[in-house]
DNA sequence: GATGAATGAGCGTTCATTCAT
DNA sequence: TATGAATGAACGCTCATTCAT
């Protein structure tokens, strides 16, 4: 399990006082309503009563912790980088490519299928919304953090030698669609989605094995 | 070049006295602040407002001409998919795979880089917004075409025989990232970015010649 | 028959050329557009360009002819009002008080009538809209005039001594009152509707005949 | 006294804090602007922006206190109907036909009477309004509860043996007309004008004793 | 005179944000 | 600090009216 989402914890690892708890509980009622109403509604459509509502939280309060939609999700996304920060930090050293790219398309995929199964978890079951977008601001911040990887890694030499920027492009695009779609079967088959991305960046069309199906 | 962007002689091609010139020009300055304005903000954030301000007409006057954002988008859309059907339609008929695969990433490509060289240029020199996005509706509508190209010739057993979803999208995410890539470089050059998709789709990385380099 | 709607002959007496024939004809469509849509949708909720709508005329025709919606409502009172004119003046004339109330009655009960059947008649069969109010410029116009009339006769001391600006507004109330139920009755019977009123305005309750019901 | 329009002292009757105290000077506000729009404007012609207006408040506050011109007319004619409510209950029990008649008319012009004098009170001296059309909200609503009254007295059969429908129209046409014309006199004499109305309706015209006179 | 597109004031409503309590 | 009503800019849209054709 590689992400967990914000927990009391994580924030609050220092004895505090009445007021302090309060105001961490609520830091992590607008992040929970926040995460949830923009992988409902977009980041677009989302308002910050949206937001607020779900906290039940009054509308004032929620100008004590950010000051405005950008800022909320820019502490999500950062969260979700922060938690994956650890993971990414190992996946640079190593100098072997192949191994590089297979452990951060892993890493990426877990963190991926993690939040999804958390966040579809956290819903009630008779609740079904029919406009769940399923991007959370957390996944797009990981996303732009293994992209960051595979560029520096590409433009340092580390791949073949060739168009380092659109190798790097060629890579993420294929995370990101192959990505997509992982998400959208069910079982959630992380193995087989890593498995298919590598060979597929490595090799490309060809070099997949014939026998690939869809679970 | 294959396509180029409404012009008054598409629409108006039988001038016959003011009233009718001003229609067509109105109708072409709204296309033209919608496709601006959708490329800065994106569909999401764009609002009828910020497109009639564009235009200096009056807000009335866009209702004379489309009743929506819905509308004007489409419009947009249909556009670039209308301009692209021919060029799609001879990419469907061919059965090597290779070829196909080359000639639809070619003509999107030459797509994307028409469009966005003739949306630049219609821009004043001095005026170079920040926001820009760079992604008009034409160019989303052609790429949805590419899209259910490459996923029917591939769901067609056309290409290796392996998990056909994955192997589209992992196509379909190399097409737009290069894709994207090759339109901030100067020159743009199609041919070459076309090139490095094709081989990394079909071999990957590891297939892709050494010698290639940003020009 | 009392009234007869507005017709050519009604406007256009005199030996004309082809133009007034047009401009009659403009004039006309316009006026009956405007009484349908002033019965469907009351005054306020009519709008000039629902006028201008349903005549299939241009909307800068409108104003060639009228130059407002409270215009277009004036002309179509005062043409009720017209029509109805010559009724009146003799009512004005006897001095037989009952007899003149009976008239009085029996002119109104009969103008709404006939208006109301070839409103209604005027409507295709399966285009019955839902929010049709049935009360015409005409019928208000026509019914100022019987308020005039009646004000006027108590006035000169021609009914019963008492306070005459009450006893006045009292028998309009019976009429405009009984007047709107008669019209919602089928068949649509004047003779009995005014029997009542008329009753009802002389002797009030307990002089009705106690034989009366609805037809 | 019947009735007496909205005051603090009927909402608050428990002033807590100066948020309190706002909030039921804003809602008697957005009351009192409501009613002397759509006195002077009637219902269809008034629009929430002209109660905003006349309120000085901000636009969005109105929708703090009521979701549409619809809401607010409701609240202002639920007010007279629920004022109304206990003299109306006692007028349903009684037998005796005109001794029901007198007290039903007595009410009804009894509340109008103090409604009228309390909104005109209520204006400042200067400012007479020339369009004022002088029924609010309330007084429709009684006069609706008025009438259901008298229907069904008559349908009941507590009256004459007659066309109950056409009675009770004709009943209720003399109280509207009459009850208007009593407004306009000053001063304004209720127990006169309901001596009349009684009278008329039970005996008409010609019963009514001949030395009454406007005062 | 007829046309019908252009105009811009105005409507109902929502929203981010402030600030007295 | 939490509250939640007040604010007023901005939105999508309709309308009466004008005026070049």
């Amino acid at each position: 399990m590689i992400g967990c989402s914000i927990s009391v914890a994580d924030v609050a690892y220092l004895p505090i006082g009445k007021r302090e708890q309060t105001k961490v509980q609520n830091r992590l009622a607008i992040l929970d309503a926040a995460r949830e109403v923009f992988g409902e509604l977009g980041y677009e459509a989302a308002t910050v009563r949206d937001i607020i509502r779900r906290t039940g939280l009054a509308a004032g309060t929620f100008y004590n912790y950010y000051r405005s939609k950008e800022e909320v999700f820019a502490a999500l996304a950062d969260d979700g980088a922060r938690r994956f920060a650890p993971i990414l930090k190992s996946l640079r050293q190593g100098d072997d490519f192949d191994g590089f790219v297979r452990a951060a398309i892993v890493a990426y995929f877990e963190f991926m299928a993690d939040e999804h199964i958390s966040w579809m978890a956290r819903r009630p079951a008779g609740e079904q919304q029919p406009h769940v977008q399923g991007e959370t601001p957390e996944m797009a911040a990981v996303f732009a953090e293994v992209k960051d990887a595979i560029e520096d890694a590409i433009a340092a030499g580390r791949g073949p030698a060739s168009d380092s920027e659109y190798m790097a492009a060629a890579a993420i695009g294929i995370a990101r669609e192959v990505g997509d779609k992982m998400l959208m079967r069910r079982p959630i088959a992380v193995a087989a989605a890593a498995d298919f991305a590598v060979g597929m960046i490595l090799n490309g069309l060809k070099g997949l094995p014939s026998g690939m199906r869809p679970s």
